[in-house]
DNA sequence: ATTATCTATAGATCTATAGATAATGC
DNA sequence: ATTATCTATAGATCTATAGATAATGC
């Protein structure tokens, strides 16, 4: 929201956006870079030029390269979790629920502006800085576990790894989103792909 | 196979392991390290000391740092695309086929002696020393899409995103590889997964 | 006085090349 | 003579810190 700052010494760039603040203007240029090129292969430099900025006025905002990462990330779980949360106290029918996490964490997948999503694979969040974000991302994927074996009933032996499967399925459009040259709209692939996780989730 | 070649200089260190040429032991090293700490944070001097050797003489086996890591990812996709292409010359109904290829696939990605397979996700496969790696994943989605369509019948309208959808389900034993504690055993969480994949394919 | 930037730089890398050297094979 | 290593290094980074500076706010 609050655009330019009133206070502090001019930028030697000009201001991508006027919306946004610095700290904001940051997180989106490094979440074009890191999305398309990679982590490690993105310098605090091109994060500043994007910004327009100089390079050790990231600094300014963000203790290390890691901190950055680390607040992306934790945007595109954060309100999937919630959502489970949410839902969990409604009075839903364990296959409404599914269904209607699935849709809530595809669409959470699709509409970002960048497919920061990609970057949970990066062997680099094994790593101290990144500690809350997987827990949260562990904590979701209970929440898939817990809906899908209400969905299966006690019948089914390994309804946990079923339960990783719908999570897995549900973080595959991801993947999807990156090498498919065109995805349906997408409210139709948040539908197509919620009512696959019931078929996962009910049969045998 | 041909362990320490009788010619040339001998090393500095003592070698890992006696079997294996150097450049199967410089992509052992490069696998673990690639796998365990990623792409562009693992350093050439690294893979070399793992090794046993110096840092240049790497380059004596590889040109770049890239095609180690192209010959790792080409070694991932190439026999399950090998085998889909093998299927696809039986007489198998498509149901069995799809079963087979699926277990096939998540042996081959479970059976890696590192998780090369976290690797699909890194930005930096975009670029070219890369294009028959991605060619060939394409080729193996376009075979998981063919036979899912076959199974589900001509009536399914969105049989290709079902058919995106069983491909990353299968691949997501990737990241179950990486991120749980433990595993089913490979030949029932191969059955899991076949299973999981006809229901889908199946299913309205 | 506070804020948000700037300039300058330390210190630590990193990839790839050039050319020397220590083996074996002919 | 050929092979597979070695040593040495060029040249290009990269992250993070120290301290100066140009705004506004009090």
């Amino acid at each position: 929201m609050s655009s330019a700052p009133s206070v502090g010494r001019p930028r030697s760039g000009a201001r991508r956006l006027p919306v946004g603040t610095a700290r904001e203007e940051i997180l989106d240029a490094a979440a074009e870079l890191f999305a398309e090129r990679g982590y490690a292969a993105t310098s605090t430099r091109m994060i500043a030029e994007m910004v327009g900025v100089r390079q050790a006025s990231l600094y300014y905002h963000f203790s290390t390269k890691e901190q950055i990462l680390a607040e992306l990330l934790e945007s595109t779980v954060g309100p999937s979790l919630a959502y489970a949360e949410r839902l969990a106290q409604e009075a839903l029918s364990p296959a409404d629920a599914l269904h209607a996490l699935v849709r809530y964490d595809v669409g959470v997948l699709l509409g970002a502006p960048w497919n920061v999503g990609i970057l949970y694979a990066l062997p680099e969040i094994a790593t101290e800085p990144f500690t809350r974000f997987r827990t949260d991302r562990e904590q979701l994927r209970a929440a898939y576990r817990r809906l899908v074996a209400a969905v299966a009933g006690a019948s089914s032996p390994d309804a946990d790894v079923t339960g990783d499967l719908v999570f897995g399925m549900v973080e595959s459009v991801i993947g999807m989103r990156r090498d498919l040259p065109a995805l349906p709209p997408p409210g139709r692939l948040q539908q197509t792909v919620a009512a696959a996780a019931l078929r996962l989730a009910i049969g045998p």
